[in-house]
DNA sequence: TAGATTGTTAATCGATTAACAATC
DNA sequence: TAGATTGTTAATCGATTAACAATC
């Protein structure tokens, strides 16, 4: 039951989602990936609403621009959507990862499936501590920094992940952005000066939380 | 230099922001809080933009509905805006967060000085392995789920940041709704089921570097 | 069939941007 | 003064929503 059967996406979707619809639809990746998870085979725009707080309605907005992903009366079948959308994000594949940081947050990190489970994997884990190369950590062996460039080119890096402390943050991303790296991904809170080619996301927990913080108090 | 002098914030902004504004401005804070600790005294709105991604003339609109914040010809103060901010967010006090698990992510929560930067304050850790309790983690003691209730009283605690096993989180998350906590920050990846009155916000790392990956893959 | 939920329209609302006078 | 950057207007564009026929 693949959605996309004829190579019709290069003619349908020419441009690139606007902003706001690709942000919405990797969150509708995400609850349906828990869904399943849960056993659940089908799934209504509502639920997916309840989930997510976005309107039902802009819900199926977003899908029918792109196909009739679902039935009437019925709903969204898990399976199928996770495919769609998927399709549509072009990001179908596997993308490699490189972590750098075995302190908690980067064991956290190593250890979890939050990234596997949307097609990303984890194959490289580097510290800087003489005294942490070698150890194990999950399922990875922390690296010397050293290998960084022959990594990024022999294991197909694209994505950064930054687990350092925050003096040690901009360095690292100088030295990435000369491996070639694309996507760097910052836990540490230093503002990055990256290239206009490199994008960086810098995770900010306590901005969020100030956000939902703000609808709370009013 | 108190950018409001008169209590003329209740007539001004009768109503929420919008949620685009307030996502915004929580992001402004942000780059202003690391601007200011690299030193930065003025800054302006195309410097802001550069670390935000938002368009500059976005940014001068989003402040001056609010009062005349910066001076032509140099820019904004980083101590007056970062005032100015959270007085339009009403996030300028102090608020209490729990945290809940001690494991490699809980203990680089606790660790991290990420929060306490925008006056959140961990006043608790909790692990439900006994063989955890009474362990120290940074200022922290590890305590036993057993206090939450009286503890969400008595230190008026208001958010919960879950760093704990998917398995974990319901459960826990229905014994915090039930001692009253209002915002739930999860860091497992399950979906919770909380009563409307309560704000879940589940961090899903992931699902940003798709959205990135999108970007950079088109 | 009856109930439920999608796909789609039409209308509104807010976000976004370029441009430029005001002014530090 | 000259250069820089804000505050603000006006025009456009995309996001959002209610409503409902189509149909499973």
């Amino acid at each position: 039951m693949n959605p996309v059967t004829e190579d019709a996406d290069a003619g349908r979707t020419p441009e690139r989602l606007a902003l706001g619809v690709a942000a919405r639809l990797s969150r509708y990746l995400q609850v349906l990936t828990q869904a399943k998870k849960m056993g659940k085979d089908k799934i209504s725009s509502q639920e997916l609403s309840d989930y997510t707080h976005v309107n039902p309605t802009q819900i199926r907005r977003d899908l029918s621009g792109f196909g009739k992903f679902g039935k009437r009366g019925v709903g969204y079948s898990v399976d199928g959507l996770v495919a769609a959308i998927r399709d549509i994000l072009r990001t179908a594949g596997q993308h490699n990862i490189a972590l750098f940081g075995a302190g908690n947050l980067g064991k956290a990190i190593a250890s979890s499936d939050i990234f596997a489970d949307h097609g990303f994997r984890v194959v490289a884990l580097f510290d800087s501590d003489p005294a942490k190369v070698g150890e194990s950590v999950g399922p990875h062996t922390v690296r010397e920094s050293v290998d960084l460039e022959r990594a990024v080119v022999d294991e197909e890096i694209v994505v950064a992940v930054l687990a350092v402390p925050a003096a040690a943050a901009q360095p690292l991303a100088d030295l990435l952005v000369e491996a070639g790296v694309k996507i760097i991904f910052n836990y540490s809170e230093t503002l990055l000066d990256v290239p206009p080619s490199v994008t960086v996301h810098t995770s900010s927990p306590a901005v969020d939380l100030l956000y939902a913080l703000y609808f709370y108090l009013t």
